[in-house]
DNA sequence: ACAAATTTTTAGATTAGTCTAAAATTTACT
DNA sequence: AGTAAATTTTAGACTAATCTAAAAATTTGT
């Protein structure tokens, strides 16, 4: 059991004191990416299975962090960041996405390699290095895995999904949406076996009507015409 | 107080668990520079100076890297590093260095800004990092202050000093030893206001000769033949 | 609607690293 | 050599983060 202390220099010392621990930016971290899912406040029991504690310290913390206003808590009533806790969240993520393209790009990792050692490098404390690192590597909007990356400013960018049309052949691709919302064309969609995180393998596109064959997770491929593709929404995984 | 823990995961986790805190590796790295100037054990004042902590604080540390084998421990006798210990110290170092290469070359630091972010940096934990680190830095012998960089097996190069008279004009240098030791060079040394650990300023060589006018320290220019500089051993500072 | 099941919180303990104050040891000075 | 000064260690306490076990609150199911 590894514990240790981020020293708090008494000398002369100019830097700003974190007002963070490791530790909370973990939990500020799981929290936001609980929230992206649901609207609902999320539970302490959702919140321990993400840090790997349990539930009892999850309290815990949650007051604590409550104390700081960076959540909003009532007891057995589920958790929500505040907008500075969401603000300590959006800058850890940002570190980790940067740090994880600077990993794949610069150093040669493979992006299933990045995710524990990002996990790490998400914790260094200084703005200058996290500004010029993003500088270095020419201002990524994504990281590896297709996960925008947010602004300078903790503002993370709407995700503008691809439609399925304008993929390339060979592409892989996770279904993230539709931009058709009519109960016809989502019937036909989940008929051809595709829903929300669906794997898809572009295998070819038909030259002259743009219709394509495409594999969805392990079945066989399917024919699908450039009008359906259109409406569907994805993130390009590599 | 800002406290954290390095995550103990329990569940799928093939990687082998760090056996040092990064608190340990801090002890650790500061016995090994103050080792690196005396041949004499290292007091507890010592340490607890280059720490920032109470001697109190430091028995107690002392105690536990004594029974980790990381350190020769005799109470009240002070302290010197094990082989093991001087493996963690050297790897802690040899990530710092790297780092600061990185922070310096790649990213456009100064070479006096980088220190504090490479003492956060130089706790990652990921060999396939640090190999990469310097395998995409070209394997640099020197960071930016001009201090060696270990190998990857934890072997400290001797360092190779120049002589002050292969060093450029305008250059900036630090006194580090003599190759020539008879008494009558090193009392003209000395008379020319010369220490180990002076600073000296090359303002101008002499074309023809080789002699050169240096700056010692705040002093006035001194003249020095090509044959005295010959065998004086500096590091450039830059 | 109320009892059972589940979830969450509290209470009390533990560990790593730190501190202050007091005790023990070593060093230094006539 | 013997005492005063300095250094170092011990003892006891604190904080952050965790745990287990028990208590409290909420949710669920008939």
């Amino acid at each position: 059991m590894e514990t240790h202390q981020r020293t708090p220099k008494k000398k002369s010392n100019y830097k700003i004191m974190q007002i963070t621990s490791f530790t909370e930016e973990n939990y500020l971290k799981i929290i936001y990416k609980l929230s992206a899912e649901t609207d609902a406040d999320i539970s302490t029991n959702a919140v321990a299975e993400l840090t790997q504690t349990k539930a009892a310290s999850v309290s815990d913390m949650l007051r604590k962090l409550s104390e700081k206003h960076l959540v909003n808590y009532q007891k057995y009533q589920g958790v929500r960041l505040t907008e500075a806790g969401e603000q300590v969240a959006l800058k850890v993520i940002r570190k980790h996405r940067l740090w994880e393209v600077f990993l794949v790009e610069k150093l040669g990792f493979n992006w299933d390699e990045v995710h524990d050692i990002a996990e790490q490098l998400e914790h260094i404390d200084s703005e200058e290095l996290v500004e010029k690192l993003d500088e270095f590597l020419e201002h990524p909007k994504f990281d590896p895995h297709g996960d925008p990356i947010p602004d300078p400013n903790g503002r993370m960018p709407k995700l503008t999904y691809q439609n399925l049309s304008e993929v390339k052949q060979g592409e892989r691709v996770l279904m993230m949406g539709v931009s058709e919302h009519s109960s016809a064309f989502l019937q036909y969609v989940a008929k051809l076996g595709i829903s929300l995180g669906s794997e898809l393998y572009i295998l070819e596109i038909n030259d002259f009507d743009k219709s394509l064959s495409v594999q969805i997770a392990q079945a066989n491929p399917q024919f699908m015409s450039h009008e359906v593709a259109k409406n569907l929404l994805v993130k390009v995984v590599k």
